[in-house]
RNA sequence: GCCGCGGUAGCUCAGUCGGUAGAGCAGCGGACUGAAAAUCCGCGUGUCGCCAGUUCAACUCUGGCCUGCGGCA
């Protein structure tokens, strides 16, 4: 760890509650690093419980970018994050430190790391609405089968049902003339020489973790914070507030739903994204996984941690 | 002790005039290039409490046993 080439960066990931935030701060006492987050919700000002956000105590102690950058209603996306993330880099490298990507969201990471292109294709949302309407007019399946002449590579790959995906794809060759799949193959040379560790829990274990989580979230007052931000005029629908823990909040603060369904929801829907990640970073090589465990004293997945990103 | 009801998937339960079973939830697997904590696709995982009997065939009918819950003593 007191070799890390200048243009190396660390990346910590792993799926959520296993402690990615943590063992970022803990390498912080051994080397000079700055955080950034690779987190889709954290960038978001208001939302701290749900998000599991560090405190300010652990923010001020060790600097931290990309968070509470945006508010709630404010459009977010990976290009963003790229660009930002890119910077910020740039800047703690000058600074002689070594930037330290902490996240869950793997699309972020991989993003990043692999450089992918940022294409002049916003997004153009009277074009998503436009097509919204005609699905429902017409069906997913004629929405889907625009797609026949325009991109057949993802006609054939995505499903009919996968609107957000069907639809992006016409978006992309509406502004570019050329088919969102053509952009996939691309392979560019990695930017970063990137330190990537994983944390990895036995299963249940993590399962187990993430109860013990939410309980804790809604005991910090997880309620009275989604509270708060309807009550400044954040509406449920926004990307922001449909993320994990706020919309089952939504509903219970709605009367849809008891405190405890609204929790078990989150515990079951969090322990399904859990899932959904290692399902993402099982195909993503080069990370060097971490084994943690009720039976593993911590200080020993930080020294491994810094042994490998010492490498 | 007696009477009644029950014992089927991890949980709650449905079901078969006898042809070895299916829902919801949970769970598991997968996809993912500008919403990704989002979105989408796929998959029943089972000694039908145990033992015997009847039957070509028993989860289903009969008997016994075990066990849970309620009631009466």
């Amino acid at each position: 760890m007191r070799n890390l080439s200048t243009n190396e960066i660390l990346v910590i990931t792993g799926p959520t509650a296993s402690g990615k935030s943590r063992l970022a701060l803990d390498l912080a006492a051994s080397i000079p690093l700055e955080i950034i987050s690779a987190d889709s919700m954290q960038v978001y000002r208001g939302m701290d419980i749900g998000t599991d956000k560090p405190s300010t105590e652990e923010q001020s102690r060790v600097a931290h970018h990309l968070i509470d950058i945006k508010y709630p209603d404010q459009e977010w996306s990976v290009e963003e994050f790229m660009r930002l993330a890119q910077r910020a880099i740039k800047d703690i490298q000058a600074r002689g430190r070594v930037p330290c990507v902490v996240g869950g969201t793997g699309f972020y990471i991989r993003a990043l790391l692999r450089d992918y292109a940022l294409v002049d294709a916003p997004p153009d949302w009277e074009f998503r609405r436009k097509m919204q309407s005609f699905a429902r007019q017409d069906g997913n399946e004629a929405l889907h089968n625009l797609l026949l002449d325009r991109d057949p590579v993802s006609w054939r790959h995505l499903h009919p049902q996968d609107q957000k995906r069907v639809i992006r794809a016409l978006e992309y060759y509406e502004a570019t003339g050329k088919p969102i799949s053509s952009r996939v193959g691309e392979t560019r040379a990695p930017r970063y020489r990137a330190a990537v560790l994983g944390l990895r829990w036995e299963r249940q274990e993590l399962y187990k973790k993430i109860d013990t989580r939410a309980e804790e979230q809604f005991r910090r007052g997880l309620a009275e914070e989604v509270a708060g931000l309807l009550k400044r005029g954040y509406s449920e629908e926004l990307p922001s507030m449909q993320g994990l823990c706020y919309k089952e909040t939504c509903n219970y603060l709605a009367g849809l739903s008891t405190l405890d369904e609204a929790k078990s929801l989150v515990m079951r829907n969090t322990r399904r994204l859990a899932k959904r990640q290692f399902t993402w970073f099982a195909k993503e090589d080069g990370i060097n996984w971490i084994q943690a465990g009720k039976d593993r004293p911590w200080d020993h997945v930080v020294r491994d941690a810094e042994e490998m990103a010492g490498r």
